[in-house]
DNA sequence: TGGCTTATTAGTAATGATAACTATTACTAA
DNA sequence: TTAGTAATAGTTATCATTACTAATAAGCCA
C-alpha cells in the first residue's frame, strides 16, 4: 500500500458519486501533483481486483469506479451522465426464467437504468 | 439509399450474429473492395438512428449491430465473447417498483446476461 | 541500520475504437 | 446541364486505456 494507492483510495471515497479516471486523477493531483496517470489506472485496477472498490463499465461514456461494495445497481442520467444509485431491493428477480429456459449457462447480468437526474429534471 | 449503405444493411442481415463494425467493415469489402471504414461507422449510425437496427454497447469489448429489432436481450460469453439473443419474455418486470420509488424518471435500462455458450460448455 | 530484492512509480509512447475533416464524387430536382 | 446537397474514400485526430522503461521506493532479512 504506497502512498499513491493510499491517496487514490481516499479521494475516491470523498468523491462519493462515482468519478472516472480522470476525475479520480485531478483529485489526487492536487495532493500528489506529479502523480501519473498510469498510476491512476494500475491502482484502480489493483483496487477492483482485491474487492476494495469496484468498477463499473456504463453502456455510455467511459469507466467509472465506486468505493462503496454493497449491492446495489446504476442509473444513469441522459442529459448530464451523472451515475446515481438504485438499491438491489427495488428490482425483483428476474433471471430465473432465463436460466431455467435458456441453453446458455447464465452466471449473471449487467444491469443499469436510464433516467432524467432529480438536477436536470428541476433545470427543464 | 446508396449502394454501400444497402450492402452494409445486408451484409449485417446475412451475418447473423451480432457483428461489430469492424465484421461488417470485413464482409462488405469484398464487394466493396474500397469501402472505407469511416462509411461503415457513419451508416451503421445512420440506420440504427432510423430505427432500421440496433447497436449494442456491450460492457466488454466494441460496439456491435444487430438486424433485428424485436424486442430481446443479450448474452454475452465470458469465455469467448460471443453474443447471443434472450426472448424479452423470458425476463419478467422488473421496473415498476424502481420507477415508483427512484426519485430519478427512470426512462428505460439496458440488460445484459453474462454465461457461457453451448459451445464453450462442450469445450470444456 | 544497511543492503538486497522486488514492486511501484513517473513519464512517455503505443493501442484500439471511433469520430472529425476534406476534397471529390454521386444523386436530385429544376 | 447545372446548381445544390448528400455521401463517399482516405486520412488524420481524439479519447480512454494499456504497455514500456528507467528511476525510485517498499518490504525484508542479516
Amino acid at each position: 500500500m504506497t502512498r499513491q494507492r493510499r491517496v487514490i483510495l481516499e479521494e475516491l471515497k470523498k468523491a462519493g458519486s462515482h468519478p472516472t479516471a480522470d476525475e479520480v486523477y485531478r483529485r489526487v493531483q492536487k495532493r500528489i501533483p506529479n502523480i501519473s496517470m498510469g498510476t491512476v489506472y494500475r491502482n484502480l485496477e489493483a483496487l477492483s481486483e482485491h474487492g476494495i472498490i469496484c468498477r463499473l463499465q456504463m453502456s455510455e461514456g467511459p469507466m467509472r469506479f465506486d468505493a462503496s461494495m454493497e449491492k446495489h445497481y446504476h442509473v444513469r442520467c441522459s442529459k448530464c451522465g451523472r451515475v446515481g444509485d438504485v438499491p438491489a431491493s427495488l428490482v425483483n428477480n428476474f433471471e430465473s426464467k432465463v436460466r431455467a429456459e435458456c441453453e446458455w449457462q447464465i452466471t449473471g447480468h449487467r444491469l443499469e437504468f436510464i433516467g432524467i437526474c432529480p438536477r436536470c429534471q428541476s433545470k427543464k
